[in-house]
DNA sequence: CGATCCCGCCACATT
DNA sequence: AATGTGGCGGGATCG
């Protein structure tokens, strides 16, 4: 019977009840007799099957306006009652219905009250807008299903669009992390960023017309669209990047079709998108193939995510009449301005972002990385967004400038590259997390944050995120070098020297410190050569140009693709650093930086800082306080966003002053600068490296070596203690030929004299210094080494191990790196310091941690961020 | 009848 | 092979 019933019944929404109501019951009304009004329905079919169409009939028509008005509920209870009665079984369940009758309705409706959006907030309502800090909440997929009472197919509907607006983050399969909306005005600020380059003209462009568009549209597309974005972006395809991994495409659908959907509306003026535009605008593909079916699917995704936005309070449901007549459209109600945005982040602890991100090490995603990222560099933010929004009104008002279009498809391009790679790192990794081009861009991450919590909680986090970004940190800020050069400024590519500087946060005790970073030329060549990198390296580079972007200024963006593909950059590079100018300084664009930071994602759920890859400008250090974010980006843009912010540190001149002093009387030191604690940094002190100068220095025997490291940090106590602090930055030339330089100037040793606390900590390349005696000469010895290429760096690091001198640093970084104990091969090392760094004590179980690095630390440079992620640990 | 969009098949990815 | 993900589009509902 029930057979029959079904087939007839079945058909439609009466089946879906059953199940339904099965389900929801779960959720809803537990228990009970839910499952009643199912057996109504089916029931009466039985026997006669009429009667039950007939309530069927009624119960249909009725929920509507059951839902809207209880009264006719009344109503038509009598009649149904009446109907009921007439057959027996009915009158039971009348009996049922009537006990039930609410549950009833509110279980009837069916299809709205199953919608996606609905469900949605359902899904939102479990979780805290803005958790603390330190809590991390894990989502399981299968329970919320259970507990919402839907298939798990939905949750991922809903989980990929908040994934895409880093509101949740896939820790592992069936996991996924709950940030909460601390990070969304980044992550909003950086599709805005993102969208005024792909889709400035566009929404332009349709919004004059919106009429026309549909004609237009195609002409219009293709020149804006062709240029500067899509493609890319849509096509992960592209070989470049992912060499490696091809494959799944999948990644991109929902998740990137979520930001680009929100992008619309960022860069919007009217803030108001139709449906039939996003879905032009968001095929991509191929051109105007298969328009129908695929503007249809594409419309269908849309209101999927769409109804998720609009239970987040992003968007709304509105119309937009038009000369054609009423098309449906959403209007964005979020948030349009993205200051500094620091307000929300910046109120978060940053300590929620690092203990996620210990835990999470290995696992976290890109996403998560970049979220951190922004959070970090929010005080790069402030310079890049002001620059950014130079650059980006010039690109949207006045495209026309041969400059800004290059740049802006440059930059378009970059991105794209930039997703693809990271897709395809991902998938070397095997992290699906990155999703969306975008979300690299959004990197930018706000300093803010971190500055203003105190160093200590900083540190904490930094440990946590750094161990995974530090591998690829080393790696990636080397890419970010490039920058560094355009920092110089000096018209040509090289990048010379600026101090970029991967650093590394060494959280012991109070002290931090960065290494800076190398060339990202060298790097890359270095990369490759050294072994492990190649592919890998590329990829993170690409990976990281976003995240430049982002940071910095559109400009940065630009730049960032560059870092991407070697080919570009230099003259693009030129390009964008001319016209942008002041940060040119600070960046010089290269999406290097970026890549370090998608590279160093890894962090903590949220925390992952990387390092972005601001290279500051050593002149004007400063005193990074948030060392710990800091360490995520790049020195320079710490050190500039302290002292905008917090000046505390030092006045810059005085730290200039203090470098050049430095380098004065220590040639081979002088890559530090002191800063005193001032106010703001009551325990900590910091050297910046100010060697680096520019260019002149070493740079131009060869760009890329020069040195790295930038700066270290130093409690001020500990200073005391202290006998040196050296960094290795060395700038020589000659190291310029290795590179692999960089690797070893990435790697820092710390040592730490007997306390923990108070010992100090060497960062430094290899050569660097030794702990006690700055003034050493022990350059010589080092620089040679430190030339070399990791390999060599390794070769030397053993060196040292025997040298005297040499031997303070190894051995303490022994002691630090207990798990590494192997302060062997360069690559290890270097790792391990990294490692080290991040890890620092705050941080983590330590010694597990330690030990992972130093397996990953082997195959470090090259993919290591990614594979941080994954299971560094393993191996190698 | 067009706008919405639920539902779940099924391919691909991951374990 | 089993399970996790999630693209995709038929076709039911809504308005």
């Amino acid at each position: 019977e029930n057979i029959f019933d079904r087939s007839r019944m079945a058909p439609k929404t009466p089946i879906k009840n059953e199940p339904v109501d099965l389900s929801k019951q779960k959720g809803c009304t537990p228990e009970r007799n839910p499952i009643t009004p199912v057996k109504l329905v089916d029931r009466p079919q039985p026997d006669p099957w009429t009667p039950t169409a007939n309530l069927k009939m009624l119960v249909s028509a009725a929920s509507p306006d059951m839902r809207d008005r209880e009264k006719k509920k009344e109503l038509f209870r009598p009649i149904e009652n009446c109907e009921q009665s007439d057959t027996p079984d009915s009158l039971q369940y009348d009996m049922v219905d009537d006990s039930t009758v609410d549950e009833f309705e509110k279980q009837r409706p069916s299809r709205k009250q199953k919608s996606l959006g609905l469900l949605c907030q359902k899904f939102l309502a479990r979780y805290p807008s803005y958790p603390l800090s330190a809590e991390k909440t894990t989502i399981s997929l299968d329970e919320v299903a259970s507990t919402l009472g839907v298939e798990r197919r939905r949750i991922y509907d809903i989980v990929n669009v908040l994934e895409s607006l880093h509101l949740v983050s896939r820790v592992a399969k069936n996991q996924y992390c709950w940030h909460g909306r601390h990070n969304l005005s980044q992550t909003l600020k950086m599709l805005q960023e993102a969208g005024e380059l792909q889709y400035g003209e566009l929404m332009t462009f349709f919004q004059h017309k919106e009429q026309d568009l549909d004609y237009k549209f195609g002409e219009r597309k293709k020149e804006a669209i062709p240029d500067s974005q899509d493609t890319p972006l849509l096509d992960f395809s592209e070989p470049d990047c992912s060499s490696a991994s091809a494959n799944s495409r999948k990644d991109k659908s929902l998740r990137i079709m979520s930001q680009k959907f929100v992008m619309l509306f960022l860069v919007s003026k009217t803030k108001i998108v139709t449906l039939d535009v996003a879905a032009k605008i968001l095929i991509e593909e191929t051109q105007d193939t298969v328009d129908q079916s695929k503007f249809k699917t594409k419309v269908r995704r849309l209101y999927d995510i769409a109804n998720v936005l609009t239970s987040l309070g992003l968007i709304k449901k509105v119309h937009v009449t038009e000369e054609r007549g009423r098309k449906p459209a959403f209007k964005w109600i979020g948030p349009v301005e993205f200051p500094g945005n620091t307000d929300e982040l910046s109120g978060h602890s940053p300590t929620s972002d690092p203990l996620p991100g210990t835990q999470r090490g290995a696992h976290v995603p890109y996403q998560i990385c970049a979220t951190g990222k922004q959070k970090f560099t929010r005080h790069a933010s402030f310079n890049g967004t002001q620059l950014f929004e130079g650059t980006k009104r010039k690109v949207s008002s006045e495209p026309n400038s041969p400059c800004q279009e290059r740049q802006d498809e440059y930059c378009s391009k970059m991105i794209n590259l930039a997703a693809v790679c990271r897709q395809k790192i991902e998938e070397d990794t095997g992290n699906p997390s990155i999703t969306s081009p975008l979300s690299i861009l959004s990197l930018p991450g706000d300093s803010d944050f971190c500055v203003k919590p105190l160093p200590q909680a900083v540190f904490p986090v930094v440990p946590a995120d750094m161990p995974s970004p530090s591998l690829p940190n080393g790696i990636s800020s080397q890419t970010l070098h490039h920058s560094v050069p355009a920092a110089c400024k000096t018209e040509n590519e090289k990048p010379t020297m600026l101090p970029n500087q991967p650093f590394l946060c060494f959280p012991s005790s109070s002290l931090f410190m960065f290494c800076g970073g190398l060339q990202e030329n060298n790097l890359r060549e270095t990369l490759p050569t050294t072994g492990d990198m190649g592919n890998k390296s590329e990829e993170s580079q690409a990976a990281v140009p976003p995240a430049a972007c982002q940071k910095r200024s559109s400009q940065k963006c630009t730049s960032p693709s560059a870092p991407v593909y070697d080919e570009e950059p230099a003259a693009k590079k030129q390009i964008v650093e001319q016209s942008d100018v002041p940060l040119s300084l600070v960046v010089p664009k290269k999406p290097f930086e970026s890549p370090k930071a998608e590279s160093t994602p890894g962090s903590g759920c949220t925390s992952a800082v990387h390092l972005e890859d601001f290279n500051l400008d050593l002149t004007s250090p400063v005193a990074p306080k948030a060392a710990d974010k800091e360490s995520t980006k790049p020195l320079d843009s710490q050190e500039k966003e302290k002292q905008s912010q917090n000046k505390d540190p030092d006045e810059p001149s005085s730290g200039e002053e203090h470098i050049s002093k430095e380098n004065a009387s220590q040639p081979f030191l002088p890559q530090y600068l002191y800063v005193q604690p001032t106010a703001g940094l009551s325990s900590f002190n910091f050297l910046v490296s100010a060697n680096q100068a520019p260019g002149a220095i070493s740079l131009a025997a060869s760009p890329l070596p020069s040195l790295s490291v930038p700066c270290v940090m130093v409690p001020s106590a500990a200073l005391a203690s202290f006998p040196l602090v050296c960094s290795p930055a060395v700038t020589n030339p000659l190291s310029s030929v290795p590179d692999g330089s960089f690797s070893a100037t990435t790697s820092m040793n710390l040592s730490m004299s007997g306390l923990a606390s108070t010992t100090p900590v060497f960062i430094g390349t290899t050569a660097v210094v030794t702990p006690k005696v700055s003034s050493t000469p022990l350059v010589d010895p080092q620089q040679p080494a430190l030339h070399l290429s990791p390999v060599v760096v390794r070769s030397c690091s053993a060196v040292k191990l025997d040298s005297p001198v040499c031997m303070g640093h190894p051995v303490t970084l022994l002691k630090l790196q207990q798990p590494s104990s192997t302060p062997l091969t360069p690559k290890s090392i270097r790792p391990a310091r990294h490692e080290a760094f991040f890890k620092t004590p705050g941080s983590l179980g330590d010694n597990a941690a330690w030990k992972k690095n130093e397996g990953n630390q082997t195959r470090n440079a090259s993919s290591a961020q990614r594979r941080l992620e994954i299971s560094s640990t393993s191996t190698d």
